[in-house]
DNA sequence: TTCATATAGATGCAATTGCATCGACAAGGA
DNA sequence: TCCTTGTCGATGCAATTGCATCTATATGAA
């Protein structure tokens, strides 16, 4: 097995796209913080949840849309529900499992997040790439995604 | 003052970055840990002491290049002088300061990480993009960077 | 000098994370 | 039915992180 070496460019591209990414995600979260506002992991199992509507999720199902561990989304859905942002709802046919499903206050804190989150990607994406070049980024960068796991 | 709200294109390729990113660095991180080696902060750090050279480098410059707290570079940098990869020297014209070099093993070290992290660059950048492509994705996330700060 | 302010780096403490494992239930074969 | 194995979700404990603050030295004005 032959360890392969990255190229200028791939060398090039990574500590970009890492950097860049980082910094985008700081600044974001610093907003959020500034408005008194959860994290932005809240956002999105609220927006998760939200797009699942009533029916709710599964914690597990979760896990896989949030790319979080399992143990983070417990306890992101424990502080949740203590917030009453969500709730849990036991399901009929599976004694292990919950339903989690947002409330009217989920909601409400989703509005309230996506109204700085959403700013912070117009300001930060939105006004500084065209339509076109955020099409093309979108697209090189799909390129990238893990292939499907292969099991 | 007026909240923003991003195109549809902005938030897609604000899903993709964040998520791609997070994978890439991830799936980075787990094939050191499988390789017993330490986290890619310590990749950076020895990397930016390698170049720095013989004179070495004060911890406030670290942190200005790998975009760390204060305090996560000074844990750092605890944690690998008790590794034995940095060494620290009294500064002569800064009683407060000290100057960080890299030693022997710390360059072997990096060495060992540059084996695993390089190879997952090439395999998950260079082996999926172009060069024209990885340039592309390179100038297109340079756009984004932050504009230096204007104080 | 003397004092006020600023900067370098470390650290106590609380909150969060990661790892491993647990308890509970499910599923399916013997 | 019983037993083994697998999945769901929670949690004890150790390590790490974030925040605030501390000590020590530097800098510059008065």
């Amino acid at each position: 097995m032959t360890k392969k070496s990255p190229s200028p460019e791939a060398i090039a591209a990574w500590a970009r796209l890492v950097r860049v990414s980082r910094q985008l995600v700081e600044r974001t979260e610093d907003a959020l913080k500034a408005n008194g506002l959860p994290p932005l992991a809240w956002y999105d199992v609220l927006h998760e949840l939200a797009e699942a509507g009533e029916g709710g999720l599964r914690p597990f199902e979760l896990t896989d849309r949030v790319l979080l561990a399992q143990y983070s989304v417990s306890r992101l859905l424990a502080r949740l529900e203590v917030d009453g942002l969500i709730e849990k709802l036991p399901v009929s046919d599976d004694g292990r499992g919950q339903t989690v499903r947002i409330t009217a206050s989920g909601r409400e804190m989703r509005r309230r997040i996506w109204a700085i989150y959403g700013a912070s990607i117009a300001e930060r994406l939105g006004d500084r790439l065209s339509v076109q070049d955020l099409k093309t980024l979108a697209s090189l960068l799909g390129r990238l995604r893990d292939p499907p796991t292969s099991a």
